[in-house]
DNA sequence: ATAAAAATTTAGTTATGGCTAAAAATATGT
DNA sequence: ACATATTTTTAGCCATAACTAAATTTTTAT
């Protein structure tokens, strides 16, 4: 059976193998760090994703999904990412408050609600903080976006996804409208890891400083 | 805590102490078999709760649920057929696939997302099969109707709820059009409890012959 | 009234998925 | 290279909530 503690392992792991933070070994102390279990609580669990071929585990070395563990992960994320863009769209949810709800959601709703409210979103292909969103049959592709820390003095982007990691920080985001879609230029770079200027808007309307933190959790697609 | 086995428990009973069926005394075999349980399951559950003071359990003779099981109770219940309504409103659901999936859903949602789906719908006050939607509060009044298998030859009456203990029979009766609101006559009921000859709608626009076990999970008001 | 039947509880077991403490393996710094 | 630090695993425990089998209580039928 597919407890719920089993999709959430294979969806973080599946997260934590496409993020470039980790250079793809995923240990078992990142995983139990991500869920908030102890380090010895997701030894078990891995022995036990390992046990039904769901992922392929080296001891003292880290897990990798096999192709049916991606599955179950893919399928988990579709959920996810269907139903936070369904709170956002159809329920008037903020930025901040989707990934908590959608979290203990996503292990609930049935093959029907997905379909339904995939429907009623028409069928979209990225989620509500710019994620693809996998199909039902399990296909994703990942665009590689640029940090907005990286771009230089005078470059253009517009933001395509941010981080979903801290709700804090996605509410900050939302006051100064850095949303998806939206146009922004940098107009200073302070030294030493120092502030952004930018100018956010397409009518560059409004100016604002922004921390290498922040700036470094909006992803952004350059001219 | 309040796990989902709790408020399972806690809203079936409240169910059968509200039910005319069982005389009020709601006991271990009637809860297990409504959950689908061992007897012995039940009694270990039912134990921990009245442990926990949300009922008072009298060995081999039944349960009542204290104020703040109740409580629990109706929150639940609310949580259900909020969900129920939201799901055949807003997202096309059919009568008989609701309440499957409310209550797997009942258990994961927010107030925030109680709240949400409320102001959706715009407030009601009654679910999607006619039940009485218990405020926020804790507030429910149970207006006693007649079951349509009661009435006799020659009497008019509106469907204002229905049975929703088996999704089939459900299926059946939306295939009839006996819904919420739908005014019934009976021109003949057959003898030795046969089936009733029944006019439905107002314009008495069709005409079937209904089996007494649909008939009594039919409830209706008289003119 | 009492024997048989039915309902209920007790006792003991299982699976899931956490935990801590201790042992073992790997990584790091000089 | 090797001692120390860090990471990971093992061992053993706990809570939840189900189960079966056996014992007990209540109900029913004669």
């Amino acid at each position: 059976m597919l407890t719920q503690a089993i999709e959430d392992y294979l969806k973080t792991i599946y997260k934590l193998q496409h993020s470039d933070e980790h250079g793809g070994r995923v240990t078992t102390s990142v995983i139990a760090s991500r869920l908030e279990v102890a380090a010895a609580s997701a030894t078990n669990m891995i022995k036990k994703l390992a046990d039904m071929n769901l992922l392929i585990y080296t001891p003292y070395h880290g897990v990798e999904l096999t192709a049916s563990g991606e599955k179950i992960a893919l399928e988990t994320i579709r959920h996810h990412r269907l139903i936070e863009l369904y709170l956002s769209q159809a329920l008037g949810y903020s930025w901040d408050q989707i990934d908590a709800e959608a979290d203990r959601l996503e292990h609930a709703i049935s093959e029907e609600f997905e379909d339904r409210i995939d429907e009623a979103l028409g069928y979209p292909t990225v989620g509500a903080h710019g994620e693809p969103i996998p199909t039902k049959q399990g296909q994703i592709d990942h665009p590689k976006y640029r940090r907005l820390s990286e771009l230089q003095d005078g470059q253009s982007a517009v933001i395509r996804r941010v981080s979903d990691r801290n709700p804090q920080m996605l509410r900050y985001m939302e006051n100064l409208q850095l949303l998806l879609g939206t146009r922004v230029e940098v107009t200073a770079k302070a030294p030493f890891n120092g502030p952004l200027q930018l100018k956010i808007g397409a009518a560059k309307e409004k100016e604002v400083s922004l921390g290498l933190e922040v700036a470094g959790s909006i992803f952004v697609e350059t001219d």
